[in-house]
DNA sequence: AACGAGTAAGACCGGTCTGTCTCTACCTCG
DNA sequence: CGAGGTAGAGACAGACCGGTCTTACTCGTT
């Protein structure tokens, strides 16, 4: 269930006491390959950019990332934390005063989010969808957007909401259709789906 | 916008006079690529797999086909033909007796089509996703999903609904949506889409 | 001053990719 | 019979893939 989030190796406490010169190769790999990955997939990049851009040996990478696939799960945790927690959710939360407005208010984010002109959809749905559901990667993926259903439904249990595991699972579908709707070109995707979702809250008082 | 379906090599007319012996290559070509790339994407599937699993010379195989590209063009078009008109509208036009039945019924045939073991979610989503929206192959899975908001829109307009077209974008987030928490093995997917779209049908009444 | 750890640069390996080309066999039509 | 078109089989080209390994350099610590 929870296999998503565990033995990447983290960037935080690299190199204990021996902090060498440059910015961390880890950091600038990582860095790297949030660009490359969140916006052309996974097979679409190859090891070779990604340590050409991050001016990294080919043996540095593989000392801090054993395969390609470990570096994608790391990316996973961190989309996971900058995208998903701190774009989506906190923003919502911010937007809102009551957990309802703040329910609604994840369609305002993703307003926004469609009109980037480098808008990226949504990572998780993108690998999950590339690397199929069997593939490690695409259960890491699985995880990740079950993650995302668990703010929706924290949100869903702060305003009281008739059950709330039902909710989050109806609100994601409108997340994601509305997200395929926006690769597509409908800009006003968020719109609809925000339309249905209050129809969805009104359903679920009681 | 309907650049689809245009140039593709028609399996129809496959050589005017001189029918060759065994089934046409062509047929067997596209029946091999029905099967691999809606299971497993573009990228997966190598033109050497397509032949050998055809039993077709490569030669053979780029005399019909000027490039692999092509071959996904021809195959985009029969999965309209087969999936979007004859398993999906066609069928749920068949299980229901008014226009707002069938729309609904749409959810039932995807309700059957989710417990399938071979379940492959929609290849239009799937080569958009993985190509990206300006690939010459996402274009064109682009102009598909249009033609089954068109589906969609024919039936609000004979059920007699306010605004068909924003009706049918909003339907088809659901539709979408419900597609890829199927995938993520959620089996309730098309009966929670199914309560939203009633919703949606109920507002767009008038 | 000497050492060891980490680094950049890049050659290299075996394998895969799309696409071209050659060769031979067959079948049909004139 | 013979020519032409189509077929299967497969070698080949050129590029790229993930991953291993060697070399030389630069540090900080002792």
């Amino acid at each position: 269930m929870s296999s998503a989030a565990e033995s990447v190796p983290s960037p935080v406490q690299t190199q204990a006491g021996a902090s060498a010169g440059h910015a961390d190769a880890v950091d600038r790999i990582l860095a790297v390959a949030y660009e490359l990955f969140s916006h052309r997939g996974v097979r679409d990049v190859g090891v070779n950019e990604l340590i050409e851009r991050s001016g990294v040996a080919k043996a540095t990478f593989y000392r801090h990332f054993p395969s390609k696939d470990s570096l994608v799960l790391a990316f996973l945790e961190q989309r996971d934390r900058q995208w998903t927690v701190d774009a989506i959710v906190s923003e919502a939360r911010r937007r809102g005063t009551t957990p309802t407005e703040q329910l609604l208010a994840i369609f305002d984010v993703f307003g926004d989010w469609f009109l980037r002109e480098d808008f990226e959809a949504c990572s998780f749905i993108n690998i999950l969808l590339e690397m199929g559901p069997a593939h490690p990667l695409g259960q890491a993926s699985i995880d990740y957007l079950a993650r995302i259903r668990g703010h929706v439904q924290a949100l869903a249990e702060e305003a009281g909401l008739a059950r709330p595991e039902d909710f989050a699972r109806s609100w994601h579908i409108l997340m994601k259709g509305s997200i395929i709707s926006a690769t597509e070109g409908d800009m006003q995707a968020n719109k609809r789906a925000q339309q249905m979702a209050a129809w969805l809250i009104e359903h679920h008082r009681s």
